[in-house]
DNA sequence: TTGAAAGCGCTAACAG
DNA sequence: CTGTTAGCGCTTTCAA
């Protein structure tokens, strides 16, 4: 078991040819015969050659890999988005490399500078902080797709949204059209640009309605320094709190179906009737909601179409570097109906 | 907006001193007076100067970068593996390139090879295909340490597993003191190495209780070319029609959540109820079994622990590629009470 | 059609 | 304490 890999070199060697002509092969550029081309691919086969992509990459300063930022890879639509970027981009070639943040700007930028010392030839960011610099990557000229957040320090790029807004304005707007009389938006405390457009499309909905908001009557927070996920009782505890804090409540719009989870949780607890009191809708369409009981309606991405337009963007970003400038994708949303309204 | 990044070089130049003075500074080694150091340090600071680490990891022939095969990422106990994996080596300064391998053989393949020429100084697989070689990688040195799955082809590696027999067997036992009479197993017809064990254990309880194992009267076979995530309806089908096929059962043992969420569904459309009719326990203890009615109980996974190993045995054999042999460590794996048993 | 040689950015041995 | 230099493995002019 020897550890040596071949080299270009060795391959020149053995083949008797110069690694200049052994290169050309493998890269199946420039002229050589065609049975140079047969003895050279003979001797890479029998030997188990690879190239070493660490010097092909130094030496043309790229790296055929793309870089993910994204804020917790536990998170199923997160997950999903990464796990199709990767499946698209391994078709065309390109590595990968997934970086989870956990939502720590120390982290997204030790990340960042990381993914640059490695020469990668684009970057897609997901969600996350609310305010997103490109810190050291801003005099780069790197391709950032941003999904779902803008970056805030750069003209370049390109930005794809789930249209948020409309969301949670279907949202809410079905619940009122089942008769709901006092909505309620459900967030956590953890501020991200997402979370302003769906409390903007909440507003809105109530503003058509004419409801008018307030903090007291329409805002339920749970605090997100408590995790909800693994501090389970607790969590339910913060819900049933809050909620019976509330004047009145008899339907919820939750920011994500983690919280409608919770929410249906706590309101089995109090022994309060779903829909029947109180009705729920959720953001996300995650698979946890299909098997709360009852079942969760909720706002479903269009993963497929952001993946699409991501992959296709950063394409022609590396491609055509100065062809395409900023622009923005705003991808539909749509109401998977169930069994909570 | 320029491009060009300075490179050591640039520093050396700008500064006044060589390459090798800058080298030894950025690094810290080797001797330089505090006056250069600070010199050096301002020059680089101001032009935000960044080690380029591919060029390093040619230098060095080591990259800084451990790879972790995973064959689905959006699954619960794989991602919460990966992230946590990725986590603890983040604190140690190296950098993980995460591969989605679908659980193919192919992508596997290719993945091998281009983590290998990225050098990689180590590799963490996860699960997946029943059978497993180290492929190309065989005659390389680099480190790996395979959970859930132990490699063919190679003599020097670390194996971390779950106890799936054991948690099979307690699961089952526990079945059994619940009263069932007429336990039945549920699988996929994946196949994997942890599911020969979590079947072993089965078996072995239904012996030590004196039932008789029989294919007809205890398995229950999902077809898993019909996906059942993404087509629901379809398994829940597959699984009504499969269980109506079984002479008696009145406990299900589940390979995993996924599947026992499924009996779940189909239980409830078949209008039997759970636990009173059958009692069901599932493995991997995720989060979508507590929330469905009822609440699933399941085998759960130590995480931490086969984290901690992982990341202990990693460093060890990165740090001391002659010390650490092959070993063997096996989790222990607890029960989730909840409310289908 | 092929080869020689330069150089990507970095580290480390050696020399001073 | 600092500089010179070779070389990691590769691609790509330029020349033959």
């Amino acid at each position: 078991m020897k550890d040596n890999k071949p080299s270009i070199k060795k391959i020149a060697e053995l083949s008797g040819y110069s690694v200049a002509t052994v290169s050309r092969v493998i890269n199946n550029n420039g002229r050589f015969s065609e049975d140079t081309r047969k003895k050279i691919l003979a001797i890479i086969e029998k030997t188990g050659y690879q190239t070493n992509s660490v010097a092909k990459s130094l030496r043309m300063q790229k790296s055929n890999t793309i870089g993910i930022l994204v804020p917790d890879i536990s998170n199923y639509f997160f997950a999903k988005i990464v796990q199709q970027i990767e499946e698209r981009l391994f078709e065309d070639d390109y590595s990968t490399i997934i970086c989870n943040t956990a939502r720590s700007l120390e982290k997204e930028k030790v990340y960042l500078s990381m993914l640059e010392s490695k020469m990668i030839d684009g970057l897609v960011v997901i969600s996350g902080l609310e305010k997103f610099n490109l810190h050291a990557l801003t005099n780069s000229n790197i391709p950032v797709i941003c999904i779902d957040r803008k970056p805030t320090d750069r003209n370049k790029s390109i930005f794809i949204s789930s249209n948020h807004y409309q969301g949670a304005f279907d949202a809410t707007n079905l619940l009122i059209k089942k008769g709901i009389k006092h909505p309620v938006i459900m967030v956590q405390d953890r501020n991200s640009s997402s979370l302003q457009e769906r409390l903007r499309g909440f507003k809105d909905a109530l503003k058509e309605n004419n409801i008018t908001y307030s903090k007291e009557d329409n805002l339920l927070m749970i605090d997100s320094k408590s995790n909800v996920l693994s501090q389970k009782t607790n969590g339910i505890e913060l819900f049933t709190s809050a909620f019976t804090k509330l004047r009145t409540c008899d339907g919820i719009f939750a920011i994500n179906d983690d919280l409608a989870t919770l929410a249906i949780d706590g309101l089995e607890k109090l022994d309060i009737d779903i829909p029947d009191q109180v009705k729920i809708i959720g953001f996300d369409n995650s698979p946890i909601g299909q098997h709360t009981s009852p079942k969760l309606t909720s706002v479903s991405h269009n993963i497929d179409e952001i993946v699409s337009i991501t992959c296709d963007n950063l394409r022609s970003l590396i491609q055509e570097p100065n062809k395409v400038l900023d622009k923005e994708y705003i991808v539909e949303v749509n109401l998977a109906l169930r069994e909570t309204t």
